[in-house]
DNA sequence: ATTAATATTTAGTCTAAGCTAAAAAATAAA
DNA sequence: TTTATTTTTTAGCTTAGACTAAATATTAAT
């Protein structure tokens, strides 16, 4: 059985892995999770011990197979929660993360899987990123920031990058919200803003704002 | 902010004081907790420097108020969730146990505000037990065991009072629900069973079995 | 009222997971 | 290719919570 501090691990390294190539490093892990480098080596001979992670010392590590499974099954868990807060609870998404965050950790398959049909069976969670499968598969986004959209092209909201609670109640104050269809009116060379469209309403965006929100074409 | 571990002993507490009188025996916690009357000492003193148990050495301990409420949230958080499962996720009563166990631990005031909401307020968990509400208050059982009905006495099925897995499925098996009629046919003196009439089927169920099930007159 | 039995507490270990400070390896700069 | 800087690891401490064994109270029995 696996403790809550070794699935965080296994959870931060997972998302670490998405933005790194090569090993993780020992300082990377560190930094996300607020902890310091000699105690994330300690963890990761752990984790090495039990096959979740591959580990040479001074090398980085990576995740096995095992390790990708059951951090899969952990950020599976994380969203679908997620979902449930939202759609169930009245939450909304900027005030999910850190419920999801204790709600992961909660050990039962059948829990999982009823949740996973009450639910729908949904593929995404509430900031539009993929719920993995059970056998930790990920439909991952083949979307595009909006920053990548040139004038005039339209595309229509399917997530955000970044989660913050500031960013989203940001989003909301200005009606942006996942599914809405959106038009580049015009790009901003100097700054790189971005004047945009949404259900007849035009207002400019920054380069900030535009790089954290992906969009389907 | 408490942990893991201060919450079950306030819970355990919480539980013993009902069926205690006087102080609850550092023993008596060891025992429902599978634990050793040690570690109960060391984690009473704790709880007492937190003011949530009043402790003299070698006289036992008590919840404090402020004890009480905790406890009586945890229970109620508990109980909602064992709601949750039954009525959302198809869980039957023997399964939910263990995962409300793990859920109880979840803090959030909004979420077990909106879950509660969710469900309807319920007044009961899936075998009969009261929901304590967010003070504490708990509106127990006036109710009184099937053993205590005499021949030709009728009530309605209201709660169980041993909620063993294998007890419960005894139940189903059975087709004894929350809910349902009961009449007593006959009482036998010499073992104390009972014969019980439940939607004209008529069975005779022996006294351990009488002796855990709440009926309301 | 002693003694015997039982319950409780203390003292000292153990493990998981963190930390700091120092040592060692890897990388970058001169 | 040395030297300097940065990263990683090791060594040793700390805390929470549990444990065992020994010591001390309390309660029961004679």
């Amino acid at each position: 059985m696996m403790t809550l501090s070794e699935e965080n691990y296994l959870k931060a390294m997972y998302h670490l892995a998405a933005v790194t190539d090569g090993g993780i490093s020992t300082n990377a892990i560190a930094e996300r999770m607020n902890t310091k480098a000699s105690s994330v080596t300690d963890m990761i001979k752990k984790l090495s011990e039990k096959e979740l992670v591959h580990y040479k010392r001074y090398k980085g590590a990576a995740l096995t197979e095992k390790g990708k499974l059951v951090a899969a099954n952990i950020i599976r868990k994380h969203r679908l929660w997620e979902v449930f807060l939202v759609e169930k609870l009245n939450f909304t998404w900027d005030e999910v993360h850190d419920v999801a965050e204790q709600l992961e950790h909660i050990k039962s398959e059948k829990l999982i899987d009823q949740l996973d049909a009450f639910l729908g069976f949904p593929k995404r969670d509430p900031h539009g990123d993929p719920i993995p499968d059970k056998e930790g598969n990920v439909s991952d986004h083949a979307d595009v920031l909006l920053i990548t959209l040139n004038k005039d092209e339209k595309g229509i909201i399917v997530g955000v990058k970044d989660s913050s609670s500031s960013f989203l109640k940001y989003l909301d104050k200005q009606g942006i919200a996942l599914g809405k269809k959106i038009k580049v009116i015009d790009k901003e060379p100097f700054d790189n803003s971005m004047k945009i469209r949404i259900k007849k309403e035009e207002f400019t965006i920054s380069q900030q704002i535009a790089n954290n929100i992906y969009i389907k074409k």
